[in-house]
DNA sequence: AGCAGAAATTTAATGGATTCAATTTTTGTG
DNA sequence: CACAAAAATTGAATCCATTAAATTTCTGCT
């Protein structure tokens, strides 16, 4: 317990009676040695408390049994699921994740991509913002593959693990226009952000399958998609109400039912209105929340899975891009 | 762009004209090389687009300037606080953290240690929920060292940073006795769990001080600290309304609001409800919530530099304890 | 028992940065 | 200018597991 030091791989072979190639067959070939070795090489492992130095095997191998995993926030519970999914499948799979929250701060990002680079991290997951791609070069200099989450790169860069955000829009009205009427309203982010952009997107094809223009979505922009800034919104949509207000993530959907409600506005008794993401506020809320479902921790996973297959498969790996389809959780707010 | 493969210090060095030694020197100890050579290294890192082998200074040194964080939860924003704090210090000493999600699940945790003891981690933090204390040997036996959050451990085994829970339960019972009145219940979870052990405790030092008996605290205890928990004490306790009720966590708080509600008793005209932890829902909710907050964020940050000064300055560190102070935030729920 | 071929084991080279002791260069002083 | 002391640089050992190639030990079969 008082710790000796052990010397390693070689006072286990010596302990054993082995050299120390086959301690480390034990380890990483263990169908090569005979079981009778196995067995008393196992008893030294145990006997000296031996713990194998990972970074020599790594200074061998070029490489970590480490993913990086970049995302802009860890309290966001997005990110937060999508960390859960990676840790999952990580730990399954017998890797460490080495966790770098950007703030999207691109120096912070550059001296993140750094360290990873010099820690020769086996694969890098990235969740990007405003992500300029020229800067993963340097990961893939030093042999990283790398994989986009939540964003589609160019296949002949690297694997993507997304969301169909495009379906999640139409599936979103499609639910409107089926249960309520025509006159649908989207409160929306800016369309910069391509998740903005490809829910609206979406919005419109199930607005033009119905036989409408698109024209006739009626649209409104907010700078932060928060709860606060979707209660702005609510309070004008009090004026004149549609039938159905699709918003683009679940904090504005509840702003929006919040500012209706303080002008006497009743959902879903006057209007319907589904948010997108389905947090846990989304069901915890006071009036549950009709929002559209997207599958974080599976992608986490998928992440996770897909760098692996890529790092322990070079040569017959090819790049490819995985979207996800988000489904609705139908709740109070849009029944 | 297309990289070449650097043959790493060695390469560098022929090509400034210099030995690896020196190479090395400009990298670690910049201050014993002269200006002259230290500009010409630079020049040939540029020019190589030389990234150092972390694996190999590891080896060399026997630890990793990566750091294990070990929480039960992710997607829980207290854990995913702890944990930005962490990062944010982190990347600001260049170190890395490496996140385990342990589910609270023991083998999984104990695969987790081996991990990160085979990869040479310099210190781990854990935020325990069941640990026994004695899994974390074999992270000591590899040179880590060990840090505990959230809970406070033997100061002979390490550095502890925690939350005072028993003045956290105080304020808030005091809040509500002088504000309100003498009747007050407590919404808890199990007692075994040392949170809810010592905001009791708190909660009771709070009424002895004002002259009451600690038999007067009148106490609900359920098995999951949940909203659909609370809602159910919240029911019950509509029948015979005390004139505070001190949740303690959030999500029971709500729970018990909503219970409350739902037999007609208003909030805070009725009585008057304090929640603790601050999550981002106390100030969202449509009542916002009065409830303790705990500096989750500086907990991480200082778990990460306290680790870091212990592993830089082993000769003269000595292990101590932080408790951090929470203090009350005063909103709608109990003015 | 003898031998080919398979299976198991070992030898020795390898990866790349760090570090200490030794050497060379520079600086300051008499 | 010479010399001692300080500063800068270097050579070579070191950290430890992996792996390819070489060698030894088994196996099964005649």
């Amino acid at each position: 317990m008082v710790g000796g030091k052990s010397l390693g791989l070689a006072a286990v072979a010596a302990l054993a009676g082995v050299s120390t190639a086959t301690v480390s067959n034990v380890l990483n070939h263990p169908d090569i040695v005979r079981e009778k070795t196995r067995l008393k090489v196992l008893a030294a492992i145990e006997a000296t408390q031996f713990v194998p130095n990972r970074a020599a095997a790594t200074l061998r191998q070029g490489s970590n049994r480490m993913l990086g995993l970049v995302i802009p926030e860890i309290v966001n519970p997005f990110y937060a699921e999508i960390a859960r999914g990676a840790a999952d499948a990580a730990d399954r799979l017998d890797y460490g994740v080495v966790m770098c929250v950007s703030n999207d701060d691109p120096l912070r990002e550059l001296r993140q991509f750094e360290m990873l680079a010099r820690q020769r991290t086996s694969g890098v997951m990235v969740v990007p913002l405003h992500a300029d791609m020229g800067r993963l070069d340097m990961l893939r200099l030093v042999g990283s593959r790398l994989l986009l989450v939540d964003r589609v790169g160019p296949t002949d860069q690297g694997c993507s693990v997304a969301i169909d955000d495009v379906a999640g829009g139409r599936i979103a009205v499609e639910h409107l226009l089926a249960t309520r009427g025509t006159r649908v309203a989207i409160v929306n982010g800016e369309q910069s952000i391509p998740q903005c952009f490809d829910r609206r997107g979406g919005a419109v094809l199930a607005l033009e399958a119905s036989g409408r223009a698109s024209s006739d979505l009626e649209e409104f922009e907010v700078a932060e998609m928060t709860i606060a800034a979707g209660r702005d919104v609510g309070i004008r949509l009090a004026d004149d109400l549609p039938d159905g207000i699709f918003c683009t993530n679940d904090q504005l959907a509840l702003g929006v039912i919040r500012g209706l409600a303080e002008r006497d506005v009743v959902v879903p008794r006057d209007v319907s209105v589904v948010g997108y993401g389905d947090l846990a506020l989304a069901k915890e809320s006071l009036l549950t929340l009709t929002s559209v479902n997207q599958p974080k921790f599976d992608m986490g996973v998928l992440a996770v899975e897909t760098l692996v297959d890529e790092i322990e498969n070079k040569q017959d790996h090819h790049h490819h891009v995985t979207k996800f389809a988000p489904s609705l959780v139908i709740r109070e707010s849009a029944p």
